[in-house]
DNA sequence: TTTATTGGACTACGCATGTAATCCAAAACC
DNA sequence: GGTTTTGGATTACATGCGTAGTCCAATAAA
């Protein structure tokens, strides 16, 4: 069977987010770094990266008497199982009515605008 | 406050799928349409119609000893709030890297990327 | 050396969710 | 009318998640 797919909670996006940024990092740099933004306490930061552990989406170096913490899920396949997951769940699969949608509902900048012009002209330059 | 969105859980959605597709139904069509493609027990399609119910995601009408079920909750709304929910907590809020994205890792159709092309077409217009 | 501190391991606990089973009153059948 | 069926209401139960608290051994401080 193949690896089934890591699935990370919503708070526990919180803290890999953290790892993206720089890694190895101490618990203490990463509960350092959310304490602020989250309000969370020490202990749940601590409780979330013990769990990302466990799930394998983390691993620990032991580092004296502490440990050394690196992402071992990155973060673009984590974006790639969000997303195919939305897709799939909201959108039947296809990829047009999700940007029909957001071309509906999202106020798009004028440069965000352009961006997705040339992504389309770089698609379409790379299909022939 | 404002009105909490209401959230609907994976399974819960399944069964809207099949209120959006049709309305009113009777619990008992609904039951119908879910027990081939899900496998799950009648009881259990009962229970999740139940929970939407208190959730306000549906409504249901007496008709004599049973109800009509009809969905409250619209299905652009729920779509546009998953969107929403992906695009913060995955892509920092911002449709450009979500669409880099798509167009890096999703398998593109010649036909979704004219779709694309047309919508960003629509969009230029009717921005300026 | 005795004691305080600290990092991590383990435990806790309520609510949501997936997945049913049981209970009960009203309707349908005999 | 008595009995069975059926639709809905209520209850169940394991697992995941949000959010901590407690326990313990090793280290640092006194």
């Amino acid at each position: 069977m193949p690896n089934k797919p890591i699935a990370i909670s919503d708070a526990e996006s919180r803290v890999m987010e953290v790892l993206w940024q720089q890694a190895p990092q101490t618990s203490e740099d990463i509960v350092a770094s959310l304490l602020q933004p989250t309000g969370w306490h020490e202990k749940t930061i601590k409780t979330l990266l013990n769990r990302l552990l466990g799930k394998g989406a983390v691993s620990a170096q032991k580092d004296g008497r502490r440990y050394l913490y690196s992402p071992l899920l990155r973060r673009e396949e984590w974006q790639r199982l969000e997303s195919r997951s939305l897709l799939d769940r909201v959108f039947g699969g296809k990829v047009a009515p999700l940007l029909a949608h957001f071309s509906q509902h999202e106020k798009l900048s004028t440069k965000e605008v352009a961006e997705l012009r040339k992504l389309i002209d770089a698609i379409e330059k790379k299909a022939r």
